[in-house]
Formats: structure tokens, C-alpha cells, sequence
DNA sequence: ACTCCAGTGGGATAAAGTGGGAAATGAATT
DNA sequence: AATTCATTTCCCACTTTATCCCACTGGAGT
């Protein structure tokens, strides 16, 4: 279980370390995919492959498959930790968030998400006000 | 399983480079075929067959099918990987797709994809603005 | 204050990607 | 049928980028 939240430089040659707690989870290759809001996402490779599995099973025919798939899968890289705990970014990837020297690593559950820093803070803020009402939607929909 | 972006070149003898991490799944012989969105496919020949079977399962009685056959067949091309990790796209198949000389080469599970360098970067911005309602889509058909 | 370690930075080495020339194949013309 | 021209294929070499390895730094804990 991934949790917490580590701000770390990024830096000139596109290396990040990993979080120290998150290392052992996180074992020897990782999966780092375009992920929702902006953020890049780490996967294991076990937990890369239930993703695989399940985009697999739908039709490439259909657009919306196609278009996810290739959002996922096209712009993703597997890559090794190296002996210092840091990965690679890609640079496509790394344009994309919009990252900087300085991103954020944070632990949800099974994945671990990369944000700009100025990105992230915002995020938080916004979520902060509007959590009252989210675990009001998410309490009618018997979630908690 | 393919994944990840790289931007190659696309010399003036038709030769483009796989990337390397694509080379051990390839092997010495993949087929290249138009695709979607104006993409151009590169399948191994296995992947390449499961196709052909599933195509030629489907009744040629209608004209869907046998107008995607058509296009998909007609214009597919089977050649080898030279020894250098290189393949030659036809000319014809280059004139489609409106390739230049920098082209985006995608890996997407189980095919990769050739994309016009700016196209590439066009379409991912338009996905990246719907990335977010398309895994809400697939997330309520249970395909996430 | 000293030690240890997570996190960071930089230089050396290896390899991926690319370009160009030589050899081989095929077509065309006399 | 033979020679020449053009196009393709093969091979080698270069350049740039990435990967590996080692050293440093600053903070936490003893």
C-alpha cells in the first residue's frame, strides 16, 4: 500500500528517485504511464498487467478503446529502478505534466502519481474545499 | 507487449528504425498495414495472421467487411527488419500517412504504430482533454 | 559531534540510431 | 544478347544519447 506524499527534484538528465518506502512495493521494474488530471502514474508490473489484460479484451475497432489504449499504451515506458532508486522519465512524458525540477511523488493504494509541484498544490486546495461535498455524492452512492 | 513513443527518422531511402525495445518482439519479418486515424500498423507476423483468420471468418457478403479487408490487404506489405533494426516503408504507404522525415513510432500492446510527427502531437493533445471523460466511459462499462 | 543513509549530481562508458558508400539486382536501350 | 543506367540491398562507421558507476551533500538519529 502506497501512501504519503514526497516532493523530489527531477533533474537535468530526467532522473527521479523514488521515495524510500516506496522502493520495496515498487521492486526492480516499474510501468510509468500518462495518467488522469494531469499527473503521470507508476505501476508495478503486476499491476500494469491487470490494466493490460482488461484494454486487451475490448475491440481496437471501437474509437473509444483505440483512443484509450493508445493514450495509455502509446505514450507509457516499463523501465528499471536503478541502483539509487531512481527512474527515467521520458521526455514526451515529462513535457506533458509539465514537470519541472521539482514534482511531487504521492502514494494512492496501488499506484504511485507524479505532479507538477505548483499542479499538485493547486489540486490539494481545490479538493480541500470541495471534499465535504464529494463524501456527500460518494455517501449516496453507499461508498463510505 | 509494446509500449511506450519514440520519435525516429524517416530517411530519404524509405528506411525507418524500430526502437530497440520493440526489435526482440518483432523478429525478422513484420507486415505493414494502413490503419485508423491515418496511422500506418506494424504487426509480427503471428499478430498478423490472428487477424487475417478473424477478417476471413467474417462473411465477405458484406460490404463493410469486405471494403475494410480491401484496405487493410490491399495495401499491407510484408517485409524484413535489415540488420541494423530497420524496415522499409513503401512508398505508397508513406504518401498515406504523410510521413516526412521525423515520424512517431507508437507500441500498443500488441501492434506498434507510425504516426506523421505532428499529427502524433496534435492528436494527443485532443486526447488529453477527453482522457479524463473517456476513462469514466470505459470505467462504467467495467473496462477499468 | 559523529555516523549513517536518502537523495542528488556529474563524469565515463556503451549502445542506439543514423548516414553514406559499395555491391548486387533488375530494367531499359541499342 | 550485352552494356549501361537506375534502383535496391547490404555493410560499415560515425555521432549523439542514454546508462552505469562512483562520489558528494545535507539532514536525521544516536
Amino acid at each position: 500500500m502506497l501512501i504519503g506524499e514526497y516532493t523530489h527534484t527531477l533533474d537535468d538528465k530526467n532522473r527521479l528517485s523514488l521515495p524510500m518506502k516506496f522502493r520495496k512495493e515498487m521492486g526492480k521494474r516499474v510501468v510509468i504511464a500518462p495518467y488522469l488530471d494531469g499527473s503521470l502514474s507508476i505501476f508495478t508490473v503486476g499491476e500494469w498487467e491487470k490494466i493490460s489484460t482488461k484494454l486487451s479484451e475490448s475491440s481496437m475497432l471501437q474509437s473509444d478503446n483505440r483512443n484509450f489504449s493508445r493514450f495509455m499504451f502509446g505514450q507509457a515506458v516499463d523501465t528499471d529502478v536503478d541502483a539509487n532508486g531512481r527512474i527515467l522519465i521520458p521526455e514526451h512524458l515529462r513535457t506533458r505534466s509539465k514537470l519541472g525540477s521539482k514534482v511531487v511523488v504521492i502514494g494512492v493504494q496501488n499506484r504511485a502519481e507524479i505532479w507538477n509541484e505548483t499542479a499538485w498544490n493547486t489540486y490539494k486546495k481545490s479538493m480541500d474545499s470541495q471534499a465535504d461535498a464529494l463524501a456527500e455524492k460518494l455517501g449516496q452512492l453507499g461508498v463510505l
